[in-house]
DNA sequence: AACAAGACCTGCATGC
DNA sequence: TGCATGCAGGTCTTGT
């Protein structure tokens, strides 16, 4: 489900829930997600004291007293709902927490391919799923300079390389795709020749389609909802991905799909070049 | 080292 | 109706 607006929304939503607020019982159905969860989570989670939601890539992070970070990724079916009391469970509620306020939130995931972990706190910049993480596409330090450095040299596709957490964290296929198409680049053009004016519209159109992405609450296709229920209304802005066969919004040639390293990818073969 | 493919897992739409 | 197939917003692991 979830690329970096999807995560924001979901942080945005926890955040006057649970910051401050101490968790008065853990409900988890099972020792596993992708991979084991930490032993006794639930017993380490219950009595902590919570502060703000924050976000690294497609990852939540919730700083706990003790000196411990809970981390939260949704992988590819998850999502967080929102309740003023306790909710009726339903098949792949894994994780449900309660509040002392008597607010709940519980994390789904169906396919399991999300994570659950405790780590110390100070360990964050060594945790192996959070070291290698690339920039942070709308912080001040990516820019058209930074991207052209990141894509120097590289063979790969340019949509290859815009998937690489690696470089730049928190991308995903709904929107790399969508800021190609912004660009006025093709998916299958080399991650090397991205350069001058290109990148200069490449690194814009990141940071514009993925703002204009978490002020319209993220994208629902099939799992993403807003924690509060609402859906995500990005989707109705969506240029290129889903629209094969469709008019391009700007020529009116049709769009196409194509398959790059196994992931679908969309685009306009007049606008993107 | 860089890159592509395979793997993980469930649910849903499609077509026979 | 039932069954097989393919596909899905991610990303770690394996193989070239």
């Amino acid at each position: 489900m979830p690329e970096l607006p999807e995560v924001e929304t979901v942080r945005t939503a926890l955040e006057p829930v649970v910051s401050g607020q101490r968790i008065k019982s853990v409900r988890l159905t099972r020792g596993d997600l992708r991979w084991p969860l930490p032993d006794r989570l639930d017993q380490r989670l219950t009595g902590r004291l919570c502060s703000v939601p924050q976000r690294r890539s497609k990852y939540i992070l919730i700083q706990l007293d003790q000196g411990e970070t809970l981390l939260i990724h949704l992988g590819m079916s998850g999502a967080i709902r929102l309740y003023n009391h306790k909710p009726n469970f339903a098949k792949h509620d894994h994780f449900s927490v309660e509040l002392e306020t008597g607010a709940w939130f519980v994390f789904s995931d169906p396919r399991r391919f999300g994570h659950l972990d405790l780590f110390a706190s100070p360990d964050e910049g060594t945790h192996p799923l959070l070291s290698g993480l690339g920039v942070e596409p709308l912080s001040s330090a990516f820019s058209a300079e930074v991207l052209k450095s990141l894509m120097a040299g590289r063979k790969t596709s340019i949509k290859a390389a815009l998937l690489d957490q690696r470089l730049i964290a928190g991308l995903g296929n709904i929107y790399v795709g969508e800021a190609l198409f912004r660009a006025g680049i093709s998916p299958r053009r080399k991650a090397g020749s991205i350069a001058g004016a290109r990148a200069d519209r490449l690194a814009t159109a990141i940071k514009q389609v993925l703002a204009e992405a978490i002020d319209a609450g993220g994208t629902s296709l099939r799992d993403h909802v807003q924690p509060g229920g609402e859906i995500g209304y990005f989707v109705q802005n969506l240029r290129v991905y889903g629209q094969t066969g469709k008019a391009c919004v700007q020529c009116a040639q049709t769009i196409r799909h194509i398959v790059q390293s196994g992931r679908s990818s969309f685009y306009c073969p007049s606008c993107q070049r």
